[in-house]
RNA sequence: GGCGCGAUAGCAAAGCGGUUAUGCUCUGGAUUGCAAAUCCAGCUAGGCCGGUUCGACUCCGGCUCGCGCCUCCA
């Protein structure tokens, strides 16, 4: 039984999808203008896992993770550039798409982008306008926040407290400050569709309700995303969705995960602090820069350094290690097997994957001692696959994808011969002639093999 | 100002009202021509002050410190 921590009522439930065979879950994608940060990969990394563990639990699940492909930061970018937003969106999306695939992040159903949608935008203000939800001003179209009872339930807070706090200037257009846009204006130079109100284009939280309703449905059971879109993101996303559909749930699982933090402090575009993706992937395998975002529960503030993905390395050797030291073949798990894993029990809970980290461990160390029990080495990488872990070669995270290894098998005859001499000095200066070189070398009874440092 | 989160050993990070979390690091031992890997043993915990309890890292209250949202943000 999944449990799963439900930000809209603050409480770990029992997880039930609404059609018992078919989950559908949505989460936030990155807006597309510049390579990605590890704070957008660590909702990919984790509702990646989710989605994994559901596909044990249900017949069907649909995934959709969207694209933003139409933002003003987008829009300013692409002007610097001096090339188009479509072009700027789709080389940043492919590098995107790129980035997570070296994360072990499995494809999505479905990523449906932003500007294939804009139809359904309009016609959802529309609704909105008709059943008096929102209203046209100065050229916009904006959310009346007081037409609904429950705005603010899910962030839990209160339209005076919120503008108490307020820190931007209030549109003069707007009838209440709380109100957000729905449809704004586009100057000739700028991008824009036609629409009723005139050529503009949409706001920010338009286009999740929008995608949402057009491939999901009215109501879905888990949308995720970071901590910072509960407000007013999603927020507002709810408050049109259920608004245009006459009051129905939108969401019924509502999950969100934690910051990265660089120095203890939030990690973000505005900052200037952030780390890309790519950079880390130039120094750092992506197993274990995903092995270090699931280090830590996924509500839980991560700090990302240069540390913690030593550590990430260090704990991966290890468990891959006892995989290259069992000769055992590896077997698919049956339901039942996997059922009684504790590793399965951690991720069922709220997807604990440092409880989760710590089983595969403790299934490691039994496969270290008794290295032909194929029932211990199946189910280690039965279950680390669940998070995405684990599944290269050994020999592969060991020695990498090196075409030419053939100088360090001369270097290995060479020293194998010095040793059968008793030449052991000839043998130790050839260990630090490759050591010197990144290459380690591990003599045992079968012989001597080799990794990189 | 409103709302919320956190504080666990050198580092990272969980569960749990009483029984070894776990990993990395470090120390000692076994093993090894050397080294690594592996195995065995060990070392450092629960911000502070009270309360409840036979017993609290775990429950309750207060305090201190740190962080987040209220503005584009994963």
């Amino acid at each position: 039984m999944l449990k799963v921590y439900n930000t809209a009522t603050r409480a770990k439930e029992t997880f039930t999808p609404i059609e018992s065979d078919h989950v559908k879950m949505y989460v936030c994608g990155p807006t597309v203008y510049n390579y990605v940060h590890i704070g957008n990969a660590r909702p990919v990394v984790v509702f990646d896992t989710l989605f994994r563990v559901l596909n044990c639990l249900f017949k069907q699940v649909t995934y959709a993770r969207n694209i933003t492909d139409i933002d003003d930061k987008i829009m300013k970018a692409a002007k610097e550039q001096g090339i188009s937003i479509a072009a700027l969106t789709a080389h940043y999306a492919d590098e995107y798409v790129k980035d997570m695939a070296q994360l072990n992040a499995l494809s999505p159903t479905i990523s449906p982008k932003a500007t294939d949608h804009v139809g359904d935008m309009i016609a959802m203000v529309e609704a909105l306008i008709a059943n008096g939800h929102a209203y046209e001003a100065d050229k916009h179209v904006l959310f009346d926040v007081k037409s609904m009872d429950d705005y603010g339930k899910l962030s839990n807070r209160s339209l005076e407290d919120m503008l108490e706090g307020a820190r931007v200037e209030v549109a003069s257009y707007k009838k209440y400050a709380g109100d957000f846009v729905l449809w704004k204006p586009s100057s000739e130079d700028e991008p824009g569709w036609d629409s009723p109100w005139g050529r503009g284009r949409p706001g920010w939280h338009l286009e999740c309700s929008a995608m949402i309703e057009n491939h999901l449905g009215d109501t879905i059971d888990i949308h995720g995303g970071g901590r910072d879109l509960i407000f007013p993101h999603h927020e507002n996303e709810l408050a049109q969705s259920q608004c245009a559909h006459n009051g129905k749930q939108y969401v019924k699982y509502w999950m969100h995960n934690g910051f990265i933090n660089v120095d203890g402090e939030k990690m973000s575009k505005s900052l200037g602090n952030f780390k890309t993706v790519r950079d880390l992937l130039g120094k750092f395998h992506g197993e274990a820069i995903r092995f270090a975002l699931l280090s830590g529960q996924y509500r839980s503030e991560l700090d990302f350094s240069a540390e913690l993905l030593n550590q990430a390395k260090a704990s991966l050797d290890a468990l891959y290690g006892a995989l290259l030291n069992s000769p055992a073949p590896v077997q698919a798990l049956s339901d039942e097997q996997r059922n009684q894993s504790a590793v399965f029990a951690a991720l069922l809970d709220d997807l604990n994957t440092p409880l989760a980290i710590s089983e595969l461990h403790k299934l490691s160390k039994e496969l270290n001692k008794f290295p032909e029990n194929a029932d211990l080495k199946s189910e280690l990488v039965g279950m680390a696959e669940l998070m995405g872990l684990l599944q290269q070669e050994p020999d592969t995270w060991f020695q990498g994808e090196e075409s030419d290894t053939s100088w360090i098998e001369d270097l290995i005859a060479q020293r194998n011969q010095a040793k059968l001499d008793k030449n052991y000095a000839r043998a130790d200066e050839i260990r630090e002639e490759l050591k010197a070189k990144g290459i380690i070398l591990l003599d045992s009874k079968e012989g001597t093999s080799w990794r990189k440092e």
